[in-house]
DNA sequence: ATTAAGTGCTACATTGAAGTGACAGTTAAA
DNA sequence: TTTAACTGTCACTTCAATGTAGCACTTAAT
């Protein structure tokens, strides 16, 4: 692991494109972060490819990175939110493709926001976001797809860690497949009818 | 935080108790572990109401103190699993002793386990617990308290996951309502009959 | 061919936490 | 009263990770 790196290594994969590390430095980041909030700079530059040094010229600190990493996967769960159609669209729909998209964005960008609620900016948008969906809660229940006697928060609550679960345990299904599990579980649980 | 501490303040507390000493920084420990894995000595320490120094006496290590912590989980979800005799009582009985159990054992020994499965022993003894809880599933399945067409594993990882959230999110639940919420979560879930 | 951008590599300073040692003071038990 | 067990405090050492500097090299664009 710790390796010296052959000097002609390099050579071919130098400058293939900045672009490229650049992204390679975020999702390679994520995922680690995710399994090891502790995770070194160094590591997370090992692992995708790239010298320490390179990381620092793209970000001034771990700090940095960690917020563009977050960043992320903030504008990712916002775009899912948006595709979705939340407020307009048939709330079985709307909740399977919500489901749907939040599956594939916990699979590039699985790190747990709950550590970079410091940030006010953060923290407003995810507020935002979090508002949205409890909105939406809100007209399922209104609708008769959710139960009206739950606990605060509970749906809320749960569907995160459903969505997240599935990806931990389930990995080879399709986003798609794995979506089917998730609401059937949420609606359904798994006790015989 | 870091305020010195006066001089008198110290006397009275002293000598207290050797062992709620150590049980304090158990289960401070854990607590804070809990909410940051890498949350250093000093600060439990500190949060424990002992001084630094007094931890190393203990503990040969910052490892040995986590081993210490994983150690007394484990006991207590052993003793949970024990107690709700998973193998001889009804199903339905079994299963809302079992949770209400591991939902007391989570409140004071929040920590995650999956981040020690690299000792040996911890990890066999953790395996041990896993296979008597999904020896149990397969009961409940056949006796008709759960359904046939659930994804492998996907009710043993859903479960903990359950009884970690209803801690967070109603902490004001007593053990048993807790257990209410999530045994008819488990089997019902959320939607509309 | 020349220039600009980007990268790898070696080396260095800084910082925070881990871990140890030694000493003085307090409390409970003899 | 004396002794043994603990504890707090100050003072280190060690170590790993953060963050910087400078140089050589490669590639793409001009």
């Amino acid at each position: 692991m710790n390796q010296v790196a052959h000097p002609a290594t390099r050579i071919g994969t130098v400058r293939a494109d900045a672009a490229r590390n650049l992204e390679a430095v975020l999702t390679t980041g994520a995922r680690m972060l995710a399994a090891d909030p502790g995770a070194s700079i160094a590591s997370i530059a090992a692992e995708a490819g790239v010298d320490r040094r390179t990381v620092y010229r793209r970000f001034a600190s771990r700090e940095d990175l960690l917020a563009a990493i977050y960043e992320a996967r903030l504008k990712a769960v916002e775009d899912a939110i948006e595709d979705a159609r939340l407020r307009e669209a048939p709330v079985a729909v709307a909740l399977h493709r919500y489901v749907e998209n939040v599956i594939g964005v916990n699979r590039t960008w699985p790190v747990d926001l709950s550590r970079m609620l410091a940030d006010d900016t953060v923290r407003a948008r995810r507020d935002t976001s979090v508002r949205e969906v409890d909105a939406f809660f809100e007209r399922a229940v209104g609708e008769g797809l959710l139960r009206q006697d739950l606990p605060k928060g509970w749906a809320s609550a749960l569907l995160p860690q459903l969505m997240h679960l599935v990806n931990r345990q389930l990995p080879e299904l399709t986003p798609g497949q794995a979506a089917d599990v998730v609401v059937d579980t949420l609606l359904n649980g798994l006790g015989t009818p």
